[in-house]
DNA sequence: CCTCAATATGATAATCGTTCTCGGATTGAA
DNA sequence: TTCAATCCGAGAACGATTATCATATTGAGG
């Protein structure tokens, strides 16, 4: 990683139309999936997509979600990331409520929490019916 | 994914070795780490590590965790997975405690809970002392 | 104890999300 | 306007995971 949690950002078009472009996505998005509608704007390189969620996310704007297949992905840091994620096929929805609505602000000596995600596992109602 | 859910399994020294290796670690672990053990006793591919690895998921015994370090850690199912994840430098932790003791059972139609997985996000003790 | 089809293993190639490299373009403070 | 700091884009590189495939093992049935 580089730069700096405070650190001078400039201001380019590209870090814009990132941020808009999560800021208008229903939920939380892949970088990939980013770089496909910027690039249905203008030109944009995926690394430029890349380092400009990174720096969203040192500078606390986006936050980072997983749900295991190994895509990250992104959204404002004041949303929900909670997901319920099937152990069997890997299907994955989001959760409307959040499970975390009261999150201890000091769980370690020193840490600032800023945000949370909950991936709840399980076997979805089509696998269970698949084997039944 | 391969397999089912209740398909039936062979029992080979390998997967058994896997299992038994990971009960043993004092927190959750990735294939690779779980590889370079197993091998200091006997010569195992690390594709079968994998593999035993993704059999146990899908049969509820282990369940994924991600730290957003782009590798996946296992545990036991039973085991919390909650962890502190700086956004700044990467570094994360373990946390003793479980956020979420009580989960409902009924977040979806037809989802069987089973388990999961909390990642507070923020900031160390450390890069805040570096950029303060 | 044998047979044999189903399944597992291992070495390695392939995949794919993400990061790095580097020459050239932009930004913005002075 | 100047110019150093920073950013951009294209593509190479990287690394974790998965696929391939020939061979070996397992275990239910005879």
């Amino acid at each position: 990683m580089r730069g700096h949690v405070g650190a001078r950002r400039r201001n380019t078009w590209q870090r814009a139309a990132v941020l808009q472009a999560i800021s208008q996505a229903p939920c939380h998005i892949t970088a990939e999936e980013l770089h496909d509608r910027l690039r249905r704007t203008r030109p944009i390189g995926l690394a430029t997509v890349y380092r400009a969620l990174d720096a969203f996310v040192r500078d606390g704007v986006l936050e980072p979600a997983h749900v295991g297949d190994g895509k990250v992905r992104y959204g404002l840091a004041a949303r929900h990331h909670d997901h319920l994620v099937c152990l069997h096929c890997g299907a994955w929805e989001a959760l409307k409520a959040c499970l975390v609505p009261r999150l201890p602000r000091r769980l370690a000596p020193g840490f600032k929490v800023t945000g949370h995600q909950v991936e709840v596992y399980g076997y979805c109602a089509r696998c269970q019916a698949a084997t039944a």
